[in-house]
DNA sequence: TTAGGTGCAAATCTTTTGCAGAAAG
DNA sequence: CTTTCTGCAAAAGATTTGCACCTAA
């Protein structure tokens, strides 16, 4: 926790940006949802409890500023709202969505399946590929009434 | 052309809803127009020539209505506008984008490739799909100054 | 005839921006 | 100090909605 917010620092002051108290807020809120999809409402109102004179504004920019450090990824679902996650340092790219089409839940799956498939698109279709978003849209396991699969891992909420 | 347009009229009666000039000038626009992937604003535009008394609103709720019975994709591409493409009728599901980095084309590409990712993805994480969006970021053979790849096909813009 | 559609303008919602006043390094 | 930030309120876009008037089937 405190050793990834002390990276983030160093990663902004390696750009000329400062960690201001608000900066920091947002990060922490974003550590302590990593689970989560936030929208930037969302992020706003977590940030107002731990420093209630930020405003929506600056939770704006932070975010569009930690997308462009890709320390957060900037997603769309198509619910007409920007979601952020942070990027977690390891898995890059290994990272696909399932997207619940009647409860709404996103789940995070990780995987490396694609890594074959992007080498037949760079090759076959002479395309440079720095990134990749999947996202798969079906019902999940919660709304057809299943136990949670083993690979999820455990229910998310309490770590930190 | 003529024949999409009478299945597609058919489908909207199934539902009770009326193949109207203005929707049946947005059908046209995007079947005109498949290769591309239009905004709402684009689709506006190109049904003005057709159909000039028509409102956005209606090239709106047009565009919804046709999502919903899943004649177009609605899809974002993170630039902050809906895009909408015709479901082609046999290749559906496979069928993802390549969109460039640097000068914001969307291609796109046909294959089955996660077919067998489909499978195990819905065993292993007990989630039934029912669709997918696969979006490849990166670099465009153009902008590497490469040749169009055969796997593209021809060059659009002629057909219909 | 009548349920479903339409255009227009106003309303909503998300995100961005201008600016004058802070504050981090 | 000086450059970078911030809050606020206003602006900008995209999309939706209310309503009185049409029109496809």
């Amino acid at each position: 926790m405190e050793d990834r917010i002390e990276r983030i620092k160093q990663l902004l002051q390696n750009h000329n940006y400062k960690l201001t108290p608000q900066r920091e807020a947002t990060v922490r809120v974003l550590l302590e949802n990593e689970e989560d999809h936030l929208s930037a409402e969302d992020v706003f109102m977590l940030v107002k409890d731990k420093a209630p004179e930020t405003g929506l504004a600056t939770v704006y920019r932070t975010l569009e500023l930690l997308a462009e450090l890709q320390i957060v990824h900037k997603m769309n679902f198509g619910d007409g709202v920007a979601r952020y996650d942070l990027r977690s340092e390891n898995m890059e790219r290994h990272h696909h969505h399932l997207l619940c089409i009647q409860c709404g839940t996103v789940d995070e799956i990780m995987d490396n399946w694609l890594v074959a498939i992007e080498e037949r698109v760079e090759k076959e279709y002479k395309f440079q590929i720095t990134d990749h978003r999947l996202v798969f849209h079906g019902v999940c396991y919660r709304c057809s009434g299943k136990s949670r699969p083993d690979r999820l891992g455990v229910d998310p909420g309490l770590s930190n």
